[in-house]
DNA sequence: TTAATACCTCAAGCTAACTTGAGGTAAAGC
DNA sequence: GCTTTACCTCAAGTTAGCTTGAGGTATTAA
């Protein structure tokens, strides 16, 4: 076991429940960083943890780590981030949940009224107009603005 | 054009906004379903148009196809879908659109309360400790009940 | 009737997000 | 010191969900 302060790949794969290849992958995608020991081992601080959480948490709402990766941008790559850092992403993703939990929200009322009805008629049915709920504005979901 | 009642390839992809590929995917992979006219040209009845959006609606909550495909085994194979087909599946889906956007909510509290406080001593920390929020029973997502 | 569209099939290609495997080095336990 | 376990790199493979392309037939509009 190396010191407390930092992670072997190994320590860090079993803590989030993942793969050491994601782990490397992450890495690779630049999602996450840390340094290498003497022996080229990947060393990380515990900072990492959370944004793999984080990755994780957002994949489950459809975030793809190219947008993650935005996302991250609000935190530094070189220092520890600070509680400051993350309260500011805290308040971007917090912003897209809520959207999205919206939007969600509205589709169960549309599939409630509509799908429940028969919707014979097919004039006012939100589900024949797919574009009112389905398509979003632009080309694919936003979720986070890059 | 051919008969009001029936829908070519070209009209269903216009009407739901997506490529005849993707229609020719769907049919293939069972999540849809029509005939051939004489010329072995594919034919629908405006019930496809509904299943699509259902699969769009679906897709955008992180649903696969092969879970909708599932939920789609409320519907008759056969003959159009009554109003009461889709009054289950609607129950189906409003159940788990239900628990999704607890979930989600649950998440969003989460981040609320944990990344805008530092976390510091990181011992309650929920993002620390992923097995909580986000792994969740099984192995993936359990959406619908297949 | 002829030209322009619209379709058809089948195979191959593509992106995201990883995993697997081969061949080799480092660290830890006894 | 030796063996086991943990890591390393790099290339190739995998699944989902489609798209693209080639080569050919149907349908429609003028």
């Amino acid at each position: 076991m190396s010191i407390d302060a930092e992670l072997s790949v190994g320590q860090v794969a079993k803590r989030c429940g993942i793969n050491i290849s994601a782990i490397h992958f992450y890495e690779q995608k630049g999602l996450i960083s840390g340094w290498r020991n003497n022996g080229n081992q990947r060393r990380y601080t515990r900072d990492v943890i959370r944004r793999i959480s984080l990755i994780k948490a957002a994949q489950q709402l459809g975030i793809s780590l190219d947008d993650i990766k935005h996302a991250f941008a609000a935190l530094p790559n070189e220092r520890t981030a600070t509680k400051e850092d993350w309260a500011e992403l805290s308040n971007v993703w917090n912003k897209s949940l809520t959207l999205r939990i919206a939007q969600m929200q509205k589709l169960k009322d549309s599939l409630e009224g509509c799908i429940g009805c028969g919707c014979l008629s097919m004039k006012n049915c939100p589900l024949y107009n797919p574009n009112d709920i389905l398509v979003e504005q632009g080309p694919g979901p936003v979720l986070l603005n890059k």
